[in-house]
DNA sequence: GTGGTCTAGACCACT
DNA sequence: GTGGTCTAGACCACT
């Protein structure tokens, strides 16, 4: 399914969090489909369970994933994703980003039209 | 100048970076301007010199200030700051973060009229 | 394992910088192998585990060696270590160092001849 | 006649030592001409003549100028500058860097080509 | 047990 | 007075 990176210095858990986020905003995993299971990721990763299971814990507490005792994990339905918190603190991120590459004189074109792509990619997979 | 947050559960030289950034990056503190020494800002923080030592080392390394022992540590011109390594990685960030606000519907005109509204402050800023 | 040269007047970390470098370098320590610990190395000898970790820490800035929290450190394999920045800087202190070998009025097939020997010994070691 | 590089963290005296011994290698400065006396060097660098001084010093021990009291310092002729030490440390130097460029994969053709460019260059350069 | 962070404090080189 | 090095030692997060 993923790699993981060795040399990264982020926790095992975060790296796991952040790849299965990604395969959710890309699309690859569906609202409502079924995540691997804690043991089956952990197998095929050769790491510990409990590291899997931290990472799907933060995951649902984010939103990202839904847990029903004894069936597994899911993908949350797209329109239960508005989490405000969440969203505000995304839109900070950017804030800095955005300063930081504008200090670099990166032209706000180059950003601008970074952004239409990922949307339109983001649109072509809701209509798959 | 600025303080810490104690909740904050990064660590203080990373809280430093960031403050010394955010006043680099919004003009606060402008070209070969001097930064505030190694001792100075760990007297008024209260925090062990060696902890700004490493803040203020990794800020060089980044291309934000430059260090020159027994004069002290000044602002980068912001001429020299094309890092590419750095640039390639603010841009990566962007894309992932722009991907998961698309994921949670926030229109992109709100993102493209943020960015507008950033790039005007900076152009203010260098016309000081 | 090495070591120290208290006579040296370089700073312990780069002596022990230069140390692991050499290891490498000259195929003692394997790609992926690991490095003695920060606390191994520092008891070992006697000097205290952040002079090792700061030396560490600039080798994996280097690209030889990479740090992961509670494994230890390992060599990066050799598919890694394209560092255009280092290359740039060892070709320019070749360069420095052969003008003045050159000033010196070495013969230039004394030069080469020994570049020679030490890219054979190279190629040996990678057939191990 | 040549520039101090302030985000350089090398001393003063080392960097005005480089940029002398590049003078005269290089061929700007010839045998037995007069360099720049320590105080119009210190006054063109905006540094304390201490600094200088201590450059110089270093400069005649390494054999590369003389100094004549009440007259000033000039270049050592070439033939003076048989310094057994000295030239064993610059191969041993040439040997590391080789090493490294070798375990970084730089083909050793390349290494070559650029010894007999700088090599020629020299040769031309005691021709003028 | 591992690397990473931080404090307290000494001492050095350089200007 | 400045940044840089180093020790001694505590404590943390992660596996």
């Amino acid at each position: 399914m993923f790699q993981l990176d060795y040399m990264d210095h982020s926790p095992l858990y975060e790296q796991i969090k952040e790849k299965i986020k990604a395969l959710i905003i890309s699309g690859v995993l569906k609202p409502d489909e079924k995540v691997p299971s804690v043991r089956e990721l952990a197998q095929s990763l050769t790491i510990n369970p409990n590291t899997i299971h931290k990472a799907y814990k933060e995951l649902e507490l984010e939103g990202y994933i839904y847990s029903v005792r004894a069936k597994g994990s899911f993908v949350t339905p797209i329109y239960n994703k508005i989490n405000q918190a969440r969203k505000d603190n995304l839109l900070l991120e950017l804030e800095k980003l955005v300063s930081e590459l504008a200090y670099m004189n990166i032209p706000k074109e180059q950003l601008i039209s970074r952004i239409e792509e990922l949307y339109e990619r983001g649109r072509q997979k809701n209509n798959d």
